[in-house]
DNA sequence: TTATCTGCAAATACTTTGCAGGGAA
DNA sequence: TTCCCTGCAAAGTATTTGCAGATAA
């Protein structure tokens, strides 16, 4: 699969300067705190950096984009899975062995799907699924108990088929 | 995810000795022949192997299972990909971080699906599908072209689930 | 103050690759 | 004989972990 995409270089996450400076949104701060967890810098500019992004971002891109990579990237492996085990974000794998993320409202539970250009990785977010039925399906027919599923297309987008 | 599932000790693959002694059917290694790829025992003892497993088998799992370990670890790598290329095998991804790979018939384009259980990893082939008009709804609404998909079931599987 | 969190560095896991010798056609 | 294939070892990439110092509450 190819790259990342662009580095989409918002101001509201690239001007520089130290964690501090990148308070997140009560709304997300809060959901730390509910959980007991520490609102620390590093937390609140993963959060904020999420906040920013239409499409799933892998933790090298997270690191990448922190302003002059002051957070160690092991610590954003650490928050990407405190994050998730909190439902606060979602992990998806596209097939090439790396784990990206997408932030989750509070009271979403995600459930979406991609359409994954093979050439360029470009991504566009679905809505539509209809899944519900099949799962219980397979709940009925084969004995297993919540039932989930994952679900990804994969194409050529407009742009790479004119190439 | 957890292990690897049990190891079913085939006779016909388990009896010991040189890779020699794995001739696999014709039917496999006359596509190899077809493309002009050249029949080792190697391949022959991979093929063989992924005869007998009626799940997708992870690379590490095929190596472990070879008899006494005498093929390559790198070897199997570059066998699956081979395999892959040539459509021989297909290969699957259940979020757990490794690849696993199942073996084609001949014309089988192998689409089908897996309900995976997240506790002890057990799978149960899933034929249905219906998911071709959803793929040609994307195509249709994003312009992307030549739409696939990965559908993959999660739950606990009716053992899993009286522990 | 105290338990949590972070940076650093080392370790682990999966996969790929360079190279020289071995084997299929 | 000629390439293709293999084993071995080293390297690459993604991810995890131990530990001591830093920090949020």
């Amino acid at each position: 699969m190819g790259g990342e995409g662009h580095h989409d270089c918002r101001l509201d996450h690239c001007h520089g300067g130290g964690l501090g400076e990148h308070p997140a949104t009560p709304e997300l701060t809060n959901r730390l705190r509910r959980k007991s967890r520490r609102v620390t810098g590093a937390r609140q500019a993963i959060l904020n950096l999420l906040r920013t992004q239409s499409h799933p971002i892998s933790i090298r891109g997270i690191f990448e984009r922190l302003p002059q990579g002051d957070c160690d990237l092991a610590t954003v492996y650490r928050s990407m899975h405190l994050l998730e085990g909190m439902e606060m974000v979602k992990r998806y794998e596209f097939g090439d062995g790396v784990a990206r993320f997408e932030l989750l409202r509070d009271g979403d539970d995600g459930h979406h799907h991609h359409l994954v250009c093979t050439r360029c990785a470009s991504v566009v977010e679905i809505e539509e699924c209809g899944m519900g039925q099949l799962e219980e399906r397979m709940a009925a027919a084969y004995g297993f108990a919540a039932v989930t599923h994952k679900l990804e297309f994969f194409g050529i987008c407009p742009r790479c088929q004119g190439v």
